[in-house]
DNA sequence: GCCGTTTTCGGCCCGACTGTTTTCAGTCG
């Protein structure tokens, strides 16, 4: 996939363009397109070969003939030109909090900056804040931005969706403690449930407004204050430092607020612009025509102004969805609470941390309605993996627990491995004495992972093929393996592709999700979860479904469970 | 450069906060 690669490249002609202080809109829409384009759901040579490159939105003839001209010859000529004049270590100082383009280009013209270590020195030597709109608290803040953007230098810049949930909760219920705060919401990329983030933004509804900001200011959690206002306060939260904006709104504008701060940003701008068209005007405080505020109130309501269905936080991207809105044409998405179960899941037996027991117990308190109990297998060592006689000791212990727990179903399933010849880790006696079998590929990454796979998938005995890509978000790339050949060979033999929303996983991806549910494939979204706490990452799983369109029907514990045995017994 | 429920030309979302200014430009989301 060269998505990144092409976001890249359209993202610095922006930076350029901008630098070289050309029109306004023109930089915006190749920033506009570069985003689009970085979050892609399918592979940019596979659109460019069917001709529909223009489809994207905020692609258009221009941009279109620059791609295609790249992915023919290497090279994009517009590239080329525009960053003749304009050294690379220039543009990346952009990346620079609150040095924007202007700046930046009058660093450049009148102190011949082009570098990090030019724009330390100017700073440093005093000749930066004599620049005509600058000055020492500038300069000051500059410099700041500067360590931490060395600091973050390198690293990816985002952080896990998984990994700043308990902050986020944390911070979500000190705050519905202050007096007057009578809602809370995370909103941004957090409510649309990207996997990863870049902020956090938070919603307050309160008629108190200055109390609000200074205890937010005064938490543990904040580690600096970048601003903080009547309406609006960012920080940067100790330990993780990732920034987290906060926005207090009062009740009739909570709505309007919510949609504008879930964004995203592409999202909001079309739908404000829809609005233009039709004679009204959208802001954070509500909708409007002329000065009169007609809706705000709720999420629900400005919809309804606009003709358009509901929008779910998790479709919001400009990636079509308005359109199909406008028609009221919205794929229903799998719930939060549609799940009834969760099928990956580890024991003591194994290398998880509690009983049979404690899981049933915990998927009891979610509501679920069965559990599925998935330990490793023989030759995963390395997890304590279990011998023919410790499975059959774990299934007489299931039994007696079914017994005792009448109005819940403990299934028998195991995390088989998927050996270096593709065979299954047990004997087919052991495999038909289970419920289900989860196969998964845990050594030998490079060794003809996508052979093995498709062996495996034409094991009439394999239900589930885990976490299929093997990849780990922050750490490793995955599996080297031909992910659209699995996916076929999964279509042919009807089997399930799990959905593991182990928070540093994610895998399948909802890029990946979405090309397989276009195949008709079915999901199972599990958690693969070691201990109690890790079955909370569930939604994490459903947040994915939701972002690559998914119904209910696509994904399997959903279901009741005899309609679930009849899907599993069928396919296994 | 993109795009269309007034348009294939002439628009392009909207507002908060800060610092350097005496009314606003730059940056951000």
């Amino acid at each position: 996939m060269k998505n990144r690669e092409i976001a890249e490249i359209l993202s610095e002609i922006a930076k350029a363009l901008a630098l070289s202080n050309d029109n306004f809109f023109k930089i915006r829409a190749y920033e506009r397109a570069a985003r689009a384009i970085k979050d892609l759901p399918e592979d940019i040579e596979k659109i460019c070969k069917e001709g529909s490159l223009t489809d994207i939105p905020g692609v258009g003839e221009g941009i279109a003939k620059k791609i295609k001209e790249y992915l023919e010859t290497g090279k994009m000529s517009k590239y080329e030109e525009v960053t003749k004049d304009i050294p690379h270590s220039l543009l990346t100082l952009l990346d620079i909090r609150d040095l924007g383009s202007k700046t930046l280009g009058v660093l450049h013209k009148e102190l011949g900056v082009l570098s990090l270590e030019d724009l330390k020195k100017v700073i440093e030597d005093g000749t930066f804040a004599k620049i005509e709109g600058l000055g020492e608290k500038t300069a000051e803040k500059i410099l700041y931005n500067i360590r931490e953007y060395e600091k973050r230098m390198g690293k990816q810049g985002r952080f896990l969706l998984g990994e700043v949930m308990l902050t986020v909760n944390e911070i979500v219920k000190k705050l519905k403690n202050i007096d007057s705060v009578t809602r809370v919401i995370p909103c941004g990329s957090y409510r649309r449930m990207k996997e990863t983030l870049g902020d956090i933004d938070i919603l307050v509804e309160s008629k108190d407004n200055k109390k609000v900001m200074k205890k937010f200011t005064s938490f543990q959690e904040v580690k600096k204050v970048l601003e903080s206002g009547e309406t609006k306060t960012s920080v940067i939260i100790e330990g993780q430092g990732i920034q987290m904006d906060l926005r207090v709104v009062p009740e009739e504008s909570y709505g309007a607020a919510l949609m504008y701060f879930t964004g995203s940003k592409d999202h909001n701008v079309h739908i404000r612009s829809l609005a233009q068209r039709r004679g009204l005007k959208i802001n954070e405080y509500g909708v409007f025509r002329g000065s009169m505020r007609i809706a705000g109130k709720t999420e629900e309501e400005i919809h309804k102004l606009l003709h358009l269905q509901f929008i779910p936080p998790e479709l919001r991207e400009d990636r079509g969805e308005i359109e199909l809105a406008m028609k009221g044409n919205l794929p229903q998405l799998v719930n939060y609470n549609d799940i009834e179960g969760n099928l990956h899941t580890h024991t003591k037996y194994s290398d998880g941390e509690n009983t049979i027991r404690d899981l049933v117990l915990k998927s009891l308190e979610l509501e679920y309605s069965y559990l599925g109990i998935s330990d490793h297998s023989k030759t995963a060592s390395y997890a304590n993996g279990l011998s023919v006689t410790e499975l059959k000791k774990q299934s007489e212990e299931i039994d007696r627990l079914n017994e005792e727990f009448n109005e819940f179903t403990i299934l028998k399933g195991i995390e088989c491995d998927i050996l270096l010849d593709g065979s299954l880790d047990y004997d087919e006696d052991v495999l038909s004495s289970l419920d289900y079998v989860i196969g998964a590929i845990h050594s030998h990454f490079k060794k003809n992972v996508t052979l093995r796979m498709e062996k495996a998938l034409e094991n009439p005995y394999l239900t589930i093929l885990a976490h299929p890509t093997g990849r780990l978000i922050s750490k490793r790339k995955g599996y080297e393996l031909d992910i659209e050949r699995v996916m076929d060979k999964a279509k042919e033999r009807e089997k399930i592709l799990e959905i593991n929303a182990y928070y540093d996983r994610l895998d399948l991806d909802e890029h990946n999700t979405r090309e397989a549910y276009k195949r008709g494939i079915k999901f199972c979204i599990n958690t693969d979860a070691h201990n109690l706490r890790m079955f909370d990452w569930m939604d994490l799983g459903v947040g994915i479904a939701r972002r690559a369109w998914l119904g209910a029907s696509a994904v399997i514990n959903t279901y009741k469970l005899k309609d679930l045995l009849d899907l599993i017994k069928r396919n296994g």
